[in-house]
DNA sequence: TATTCCACCGAAAACGTTTTCGACAAAGAA
DNA sequence: TTCTTTGTCGAAAACGTTTTCGGTGGAATA
């Protein structure tokens, strides 16, 4: 009852184990008699090729290794979806690990996944790892690697991320042209590239919209949780005068919107709001929260078709040029902005 | 520079390729001396087993298959990463697979994975399969699997669940001894297990405490998403005298709330409700919800804890009697209940 | 009849590891 | 001296597949 192998189909049928591997693959030296033959059997005890053996013959796993920052985000739920399905049409698939925002487990997963022998690797950094030895090392060992989302400009790799700087100035500029005057931003601590591009693309609107930038009304949360927007609302609301607020990311964002209102200060007619990351829960604050959507799906099929390419130039032992796409984002406007 | 094998240490230290691997598991019968020249080469050129050989060896993967029905979900989420975390605590890595609640998705995906030569599975029911051929064919084809979370009764195997029809009487318990005289409950359809023990401890509860039960304040939500939800408050306020609902799960009751509160009805003063599951929205919604949390980083922990007894069971090929864990869970009161 | 050619198949090495079974010394016991 | 023991190591098979390189027989050609 155990699994059928090669072997067996070949003592069963009189042949050689090659001849029935051969005769699998349709080589054009052997006869179709006997391919019938061979294929009859195999259909008939349900053969499948041992992937174990095929791998050492191959010298590949065909899984590709993922690598989180947050396995419990909305954002990155997607991402996985994106990756493992577009992995999947290609015949890969995709063991998925969380750095938890930490370099040294980041570090640890990575040497895990390359140990496990994966064929390449999809990587978004830790807030926390600002050194990339470690990155450098698996690229400088030939193996495949794309960084996504949380990036680093200095890392020659293909890259694919969203345009934060140019959605960040998109819905600075959706707060300007609605009406108002003077406008805060709620921000994480500047380390990853993309909270920082997020700032620059809100100073870059007020700039060219010739509103002067105001350090004081730029708002800096530590952990950016829920309660933390509330407790940020409290500092907006005794800076009597702002009229709009960017929030680098939705669950700060909401926690910002639920402060001001139960401060009494209505929304948006006081206040506009504006959010990042369309999390599901932007539908179901009152008001809900107007938002920048940002596409992990589609991020993550991006991020797996360039592995692949770069799987398939390493095949070759091809260099190839590397490149950095930008997955469009899209201003939602919901209730919380006039 | 190639990746350093046995054979290229065997040959550069004058030894058999088998000498080399005894040495490294410190077989008894190699002296000291040549373990520590082993030992230091291996050292220096960082060797690390070929996992394809070990795999073609011993036969096994050291990578487990994960099915879930929705990938994009809080409590999914916290699924993959307990079982994640368990899994690599004892050297296994995992696959996640998602079957979009479709029995055909998840039938094609068991067959990927197993012809994938994963070592077990992990599968929660999507809530379209009422067939379980498939999964007793795994069974008998003697791979180690459990069901976790959505699980169906009639299977011979490990599983773990929450024990949704004690949460599900603990919650309306709740609701009646706070004051709530008329209860109405918000379903699903009636075909995932979950479902069908949340409706039965509502009943139960009501039954426990003389309220008559009442079919005609059960609603049930096709799609229960939080459009769903709103839709069915309107039909609810036009049941004048319901004081108290207990909803399946808190999408669908984050709309109940926002549209009874739009409905103008004040919550909880007139109506209290609970939902299930304890998504983050839940602390976002104004009130907050009150609700049942389901720990899925305990139940990914467990499910994959009860699968390695069965993967070491099928080593030492000794049948083992299948027991049901049932992962507690919890009545969190906030804001949406008196 | 001798040679070439083709159609068909098998032998064997290779991927890298693990483990059993001997083999061969040297050392000890009889 | 002979036999057994002990300490070290190597040879080889095994896991299952893939692919190269010959090899065989028969048919066609010269």
């Amino acid at each position: 009852m155990s699994k059928p192998t090669l072997k067996k189909i070949a003592q069963t049928l009189n042949l050689s184990v090659g001849t029935v591997s051969k005769a699998l693959k349709d080589y054009p030296d052997i006869s179709e008699a006997t391919k019938k033959r061979v294929k009859e059997l195999v259909k008939k005890l349900n053969y499948n090729p041992n992937t174990f053996a095929q791998n050492l013959r191959y010298q590949e796993s065909k899984i590709i290794g993922l690598i989180i920052p947050q396995l419990v985000h909305h954002f990155f739920s997607n991402i996985i979806l994106g990756v493992t399905e577009a992995a999947e049409r290609m015949g890969y698939l995709v063991i998925v690990l969380e750095s938890a925002e930490s370099y040294e487990i980041e570090k640890k997963h990575l040497d895990l996944l390359l140990k496990r022998n994966v064929d390449g690797l999809l990587l978004s950094l830790a807030d926390n790892t600002v050194k990339y030895n470690h990155i450098v090392d698996v690229i400088n060992q030939e193996i495949p690697l794309v960084l996504y989302d949380k990036i680093s400009r200095s890392i020659d790799c293909h890259k694919v991320v969203i345009d934060d700087k140019k959605a960040a100035y998109d819905a600075t500029k959706y707060l300007i042209e609605s009406g108002c005057k003077k406008i805060a931003h709620v921000r994480g601590p500047l380390k990853p590239q993309t909270t920082i591009d997020r700032f620059l693309g809100y100073k870059n609107a007020l700039n060219d919209y010739k509103i002067p930038f105001d350090n004081s009304i730029v708002f800096e949360s530590e952990e950016y949780s829920f309660e933390d927007g509330k407790e940020i609302a409290k500092r907006i609301k005794n800076n009597g005068d702002v009229d709009g607020i960017f929030v680098f990311t939705d669950l700060l964002a909401s926690g910002v919107l639920i402060g001001l209102v139960q401060e009494g200060i209505k929304v948006p007619e006081d206040i506009s709001i504006i959010g990042f990351s369309n999390w599901r829960l932007t539908k179901m604050t009152s008001p809900t929260l107007s938002t920048v959507n940002q596409c992990g799906y589609e991020m993550g099929k991006e991020a797996f078709e360039l592995l692949l390419e770069e799987i398939m130039a390493r095949k070759k032992s091809k260099k190839i040029k590397h490149k950095t796409i930008e997955i469009p984002t899209e201003l939602i406007i919901r209730e919380s902005t006039r």
